[in-house]
DNA sequence: GTCTATACTGGGATAGAC
DNA sequence: GTCTATCCCAGTATAGAC
């Protein structure tokens, strides 16, 4: 059946998401304006309103819904047995998680300072939970004496910076393929922890 | 003797400078406005304009002073024989000269994207040709046969992203130095390229 | 749910007096 | 070199008609 003329929230509503993702990773939050996330999804700006209660919030939304869904990809990933196997796991899913949604990484990363400080705080909350992931697999292998890491805490620091990296650089249809992009760098990985 | 009164060219000149840096930094380039800078400055807006043609080439002069005195400073330091000590000498010095300037650093990654495109194609080739040092290092060491590295390109730019990754935890006065910092990243350096 | 219209605030930049 | 005043445009957000 028709609907309403004018009616489009289940498509509108996703339109803005993907919109502001695009835009905000584009030209930074503070550069973008509701004006132009309006122009480019078809609507007047105050359609927008019907979607977010503010800029901000709309950000938050992006932001929030990223980490969530990071957490529970990464929580429902197979656990190998054993640190050697666990870290090798981490790299190839942080690697590949990455790359399949290299914007909403990227504001994850460059829009911190625009949150307000009550959702800042949220959002590092489930960032540190992600990377305590890393620092325990660390942990655990320096302490089976599996790996040589002088000290786990920058050692995971280290780590997340190097593969977080591979999305400044890598262009889908590039002279390397995912899977071999994730091989190289678990090779320097392994090496640097003194892994097999 | 005493200067005419409200000519302060040599103190208002680098106070400018100094806050805009600061405030980019802080804020983000987009979400800092002209009247804030003055403000802090302790001018007003309209005195701005007597060191900057406009906000753009006010970003641009911080960014490519930055990255002149990065090669000129690279350029100066001791070269020392052979490629292990080479990289060696690389990491401590990304590490030290990131650390004494991290609001720099921190708008010189941030800030890309607001560049006009013909500054930004400026800084861009210079911050080619430090990469570039890094990989002719590596080159260098590959084909001697001291480093064994699967793909020089792509370590090159793994380390430097896990070099620079640095700046985003350390705080000075933590419990480690700056030293101490740069031994624990060499190692895993030097591991992961299996040097030595 | 979307539109048009608008309130209100703040943006970058300039002119001209001192 | 700095100030005050101002131009012009854009920002976020809301109100009320459809």
């Amino acid at each position: 059946m028709a609907r309403t003329q004018g009616s489009h929230s289940d498509i509108t509503g996703p339109k803005v998401r993907d919109t502001a993702l695009r835009l905000f990773a584009q030209h930074g939050y503070a550069a973008v304006s509701m004006r132009q996330i309006a122009r480019e999804v078809g609507v007047q700006v105050g359609a927008l309103y019907n979607y977010t209660p503010d800029k901000q919030a709309l950000l938050f939304s992006l932001l929030k819904g990223h980490m969530d869904e990071l957490l529970s990809t990464w929580e429902a990933e197979p656990r190998p047995d054993g640190p050697r196997d666990r870290l090798e796991a981490f790299v190839r899913f942080h690697i590949r998680f990455n790359l399949d949604r290299p914007q909403a990484i990227f504001i994850s990363y460059m829009e911190l300072r625009n949150l307000a400080p009550e959702n800042f705080a949220v959002i590092e909350a489930q960032r540190k939970v992600y990377e305590g992931a890393l620092e325990a697999i660390l942990r655990d292998g320096q302490s089976e004496g599996v790996f040589s890491v002088p000290d786990t805490r920058l050692a995971s620091y280290a780590l997340i910076a190097m593969l977080t990296g591979v999305n400044t650089w890598y262009r889908a249809g590039g002279r390397l393929s995912i899977e071999e992009v994730a091989d190289i760098y678990w090779d320097m990985v392994r090496k640097s922890v003194s892994a097999d």
